[in-house]
DNA sequence: AGCACGCCGACT
DNA sequence: GTCGGCGTGCTC
């Protein structure tokens, strides 16, 4: 027997590793626990942890050294490339390991008792044998597709690209493609790791193999490539996850997402571990799995707020995939018809290859008209404008399904009473209870508080209260008076609350049940509605002149994304082109003039050189501290106090501000904001910072978030 | 983060 | 008398 010490990664927010004792036969060698999973005794309970070195000897005091209870050895060890990522993941967005290792690692593989993880190694004993990733039912490519496909299959070492293109213009085929190519690639040894070259979103990503390179590649096995497809809600792409089991008949696909029943997760995630799934495709929790023989990454619909983790480690998978990409020497694609601007910025400065789809791949379809229905002359009845009104019922008559887009749920948003101001105000929120008619009650979006609606004004006693503008049940209940014979459906948050429920929704509109389809961004995504024709969206205006900076870029993507569900057969059923309306008071915004003529070019290239002017990212790198107390003076004591801790040359520390939305469920929030035009220089502070407030005495909870999206 | 320990208020 | 509130402190 011999002993050793692990030093093991725990999910703690303690900022180190902990050491174990660990007796092993001598036979065992002990840097092939490295990148085991261990159970070991943490305060009062076992948990589990990744092995992330192993010693001889310890700097902790004996007397407090515990043993470990198990290693799990049934396992390949995790990759020391994986092992990098959460390192690197870790580092950047200042977390301890522990906390990005052990949460990416399925639920049933960290349990105490290892009963779930044998019942699937049971599951998975007999690998599928490894086929040759022959695709079936291959379409052909237009010039500009098959040019996309050439290049990302002959890429060699890290080679990120944007594949920018419209909705219809053919992402999805020329991932496929990709993907078939790379599959089928007869491998050369030893010729996968070409040093990566230049810059990518992280600066001080690696440029060698030192950190983890593929490794233990048995030279004669047949072509084990994996490839990692990230989509933002896999629940609302089932489309996608289709076209890949039916092109790639004989190849096993993983797919990854939060929806997983537990056990379905540690079969899928083993999968691929073990190099069986040669395809994963998932959310942004997927960026963190393991895939020993990694040789693809596509990120699709790579601007969408999704692949933000928005609670805990706050990352992007997107960012992590251009990072995980550039470690791996392995290509990149980050497609998007409306990229962000960092990824934009990033091809038009060549550091991304830039391929461009510039026309509809899908037979006899074209670029929807877009109009704009300006609401100061053509004036809204029960929300809708008589132009938007004769466009849905010209559709009515001629069988065609229409869908209304409004991003708001609810009848209304707020409650109000002429007589004396009163206003439906959340108790614990600074918010808006919100009127919801059908269950007759009033309910606060932010807390989930809610009772019935007053039959008075609580203030003043007057029985004429009024709901104040327009969510979607209202817009539904307007509408059905409107054109009485319309078969209406309202898809939103609401209307959906029972699991398979908006599947069924979905499915009833694609049955062409549904004539007219009401539904918020939950519609915006994925779905393509073959019979529609026509998109009326409702009132798009508040986010022109938010205070969030990134509201435009984010509504002109979602307005492109909107538009995309009409469009794809209009004129092959002989009818005219699809049409998109929408209704606004701001006609001249130059985001509409963009919108009209599908020209995201211009308009990104106008958000970039405001961007630039106005000292903004992807120009300058932030950090935000988020303080949050039950009185709001003691979160902005903390965070001037952080605000005063450490001047710094080159770093901007602005002023500690209350959250627009101050209080949420009788919790008072604020934020400090820190910039740099150095990233570099902006992590060192960011270090040195933590560690000083760390030492500040409050009672406000505090948490640090880089590249912050939501300020 | 959990979880235990510890020291003060209203209940069977 | 004790059930339980959350302040403080620790985790190899």
């Amino acid at each position: 027997m011999k002993h050793h010490i692990l030093k093991i990664a725990l999910d703690a927010p303690l900022d180190r590793v902990f050491d174990y004792r660990w007796a092993s036969e001598d036979a065992v060698e002990p840097t092939s626990l490295v990148g085991q999973i261990a159970i070991v005794p943490f305060g009062t309970r076992n948990v589990a942890g990744v092995i992330v070195a192993v010693d001889s000897n310890s700097d902790v005091a004996p007397e407090k050294l515990k043993d470990a209870v198990t290693v799990i050895t049934q396992l390949p060890s995790l990759a020391p490339s994986w092992m990098a990522l959460c390192a690197f993941a870790a580092d950047y967005y200042q977390r301890p390991l522990g906390e990005v290792m052990v949460p990416a690692l399925p639920k049933n593989l960290r349990a105490v008792t290892s009963v779930s993880l044998d019942r699937a190694l049971k599951k998975l004993a007999n690998p599928q044998p490894v086929h040759d990733a022959i695709p079936v039912n291959v379409p052909q490519l237009n010039p500009a597709q098959q040019l996309a496909v050439t290049v990302i299959a002959s890429s060699t070492g890290f080679a990120p690209h944007l594949l920018y293109g419209v909705t219809g213009s053919g992402k999805t085929e020329v991932y496929l493609q990709a993907a078939a190519s790379i599959l089928g690639q007869a491998k050369e040894p030893g010729n996968d790791q070409h040093v990566g070259e230049g810059n990518d979103a992280f600066n001080d990503a690696p440029k060698d193999e030192a950190n983890g390179a593929p490794h233990d590649e048995p030279a004669d096995e047949p072509n084990p490539s994996q490839i990692l497809i990230l989509v933002p809600e896999i629940n609302l792409t089932p489309q996608l996850e289709g076209n890949i089991r039916a092109r790639f008949p004989g190849v096993t696909v993983a797919t990854l997402h939060s929806g997983l029943a537990e056990g379905e997760r540690l079969r899928n995630w083993l999968s691929a571990h073990l190099g069986h799934a040669r395809i994963i495709l998932g959310t942004r929790l997927a960026l963190l799995g393991s895939y020993p023989h990694l040789k693809l990454i596509i990120v699709d619909e790579e601007h969408d707020p999704s692949y933000k983790q928005q609670e805990g480690l706050r990352y992007s998978a997107r960012d992590l995939a251009v990072w995980r990409a550039r470690q791996l020497n392995i290509a990149l694609v980050l497609g998007s018809a409306t990229p962000s601007l960092e990824t934009w910025h990033h091809a038009h400065t060549q550091r991304y290859r830039l391929l461009a789809l510039r026309e509809r791949a899908v037979r006899d379809a074209v670029l929807p008209t877009v109009s704009l229905l300006n609401m100061e002359f053509d004036k809204p009845i029960d929300g809708i404008t008589p132009t938007l009104l004769a466009a849905l019922k010209q559709r009515l008559d001629r069988g065609e399904q229409s869908l209304l887009f409004l991003n708001r749920r609810g009848y209304a948003p707020v409650l109000t009473c002429d007589a004396c101001g009163w206003i439906s105000n959340c108790t614990r929120c600074t918010a808006f209870m919100v009127l919801h008619k059908p269950d007759r009650r009033l309910r606060c979006h932010h807390c989930g508080c809610e009772h019935r609606i007053p039959k008075s004004c609580p203030t003043c006693g007057n029985v004429d209260i009024q709901p104040l503008g327009r969510g979607t049940q209202r817009i539904e209940e307007g509408l059905q008076s409107l054109l009485p014979t319309a078969r209406l459906l309202r898809i939103d948050a609401d209307s959906t609350r029972r699991k398979g429920s908006a599947q069924a929704a979905f499915d009833t509109v694609h049955r062409g049940e549904i004539d007219i389809l009401i539904g918020t961004q939950m519609v915006a995504k994925g779905h393509d509605f073959q019979h529609l024709t026509l998109v009326g969206i409702l009132n798009p205006d508040t986010a022109l002149f938010s205070q969030d900076y990134r509201a435009s870029e984010r509504l002109f993507a979602q307005l492109m994304q909107v538009s995309g569900r009409a469009g794809r057969v209009a004129q092959k059923q002989g009818g005219s082109a699809s049409e998109v309306m929408i209704q606004t008071r701001y006609p001249q915004h130059p985001l509409y003039t963009a919108l009209i003529a599908h020209d995201y070019d211009r308009f990104a290239n106008s958000l970039i050189s405001e961007r630039q002017q106005a000292g903004l990212p992807p120009f300058i790198y932030q950090a935000l501290l988020r303080a949050e107390a039950r009185e709001l003076p003691i979160a902005l004591e903390f965070l001037h106090a952080a605000a005063a801790a450490i001047p710094q040359q080159g770093i901007i520390v602005n002023d500690p501000i209350p959250m627009t939305m101050t209080r949420v469920a009788n919790v008072d929030r604020a934020q400090l904001l820190i910039e740099s035009a150095s990233r570099p220089a902006l992590q060192a502070y960011l270090k040195d910072w933590i560690a000083v407030l760390r030492t500040i005495k409050t009672r406000a909870r505090w948490s640090v978030e880089v590249d912050p999206v939501d300020i």
